[in-house]
DNA sequence: GTACCTGCAAACAATTTGCACTAAG
DNA sequence: CTTAGTGCAAATTGTTTGCAGGTAC
């Protein structure tokens, strides 16, 4: 698991500019098991940052991408979620309510994927689809 | 593998009306190898219908999911692309050019990645990312 | 002081939708 | 004849972009 000052130290490190706006959406981000979209982390850092905006959304979540903190998910088709756990790990989507939810896979599971390919894998997402038990019993 | 007449005769069953239009997307899907955009598949198209549209694309291809015989793929996060391959195998999508590529899986490691959610998984993706060869040369 | 960053609004692009017309059964 | 399907264009929506002003360093 990462955390807030490892993440800002390396920031600072490769140049960039440490903003108020940067620091509050990392510390949203780390620790949190969930998966935001855009419009859900817009939502909650307008009460500290009521001029936030989806540009510096999407571009500081990009940035952590590239710097390998955290995925973006297109298990969703309507729109992205974002993934701040580092653990290996599946995902399972309720098709009928949109529930997402975190599955472990053991890193054995995870390398043996990543090598199916004679290419060099970088990232890895394996997606499952159904319904949940709630949805599934109505 | 699945053959054109198999789904047209499915359809029918269910109720659907036989189109020319169905026909033809069946058709120009059923044994390709490569994995269509809507865009593709409206262009390929237009040669036999000149006055397709997407809105028929669109749904046809929807129907064709729901029956199981395509996926819709959400691995490359601009467009979604259509796979009409049954067996199981995972995808390998180029970061730099869009390439997508199918791979190989074992049906022994399919199932066991099904059943890695306690809820009944209904379909799978596994989506691998990174350079392909030509990419990663330059 | 000077890049880089932010916020706003406009632009974009893939997909969906409403509706009048057409065609399958 | 009846109803589902089609095509068109407009609408929708998540994400990106251009640019003027602001802020970290």
């Amino acid at each position: 698991m990462w955390n807030v000052d490892e993440i800002l130290d390396k920031l600072k490190t490769r140049g960039y500019k440490l903003t108020g706006q940067r620091k509050a959406i990392v510390e949203r981000l780390c620790g949190r098991k969930d998966h935001p979209t855009a419009e859900q982390l817009y939502k909650e850092l307008k009460k500290d940052y009521p001029t936030i905006s989806f540009a510096t959304i999407y571009s500081t979540v990009q940035l952590l991408e590239e710097m390998g903190y955290l995925q973006i998910l297109t298990i969703d088709e309507k729109k992205t979620h974002f993934d701040p756990t580092w653990a290996a790990h599946a995902h399972f989507f309720c098709q009928k309510c949109g529930r997402l939810e975190d599955i472990e896979m053991e890193q054995e599971e995870v390398d043996k994927l990543k090598n199916l390919s004679e290419y060099r894998t970088q990232s890895l997402q394996v997606y499952l689809y159904g319904l949940c038990p709630e949805c599934n019993n109505r």
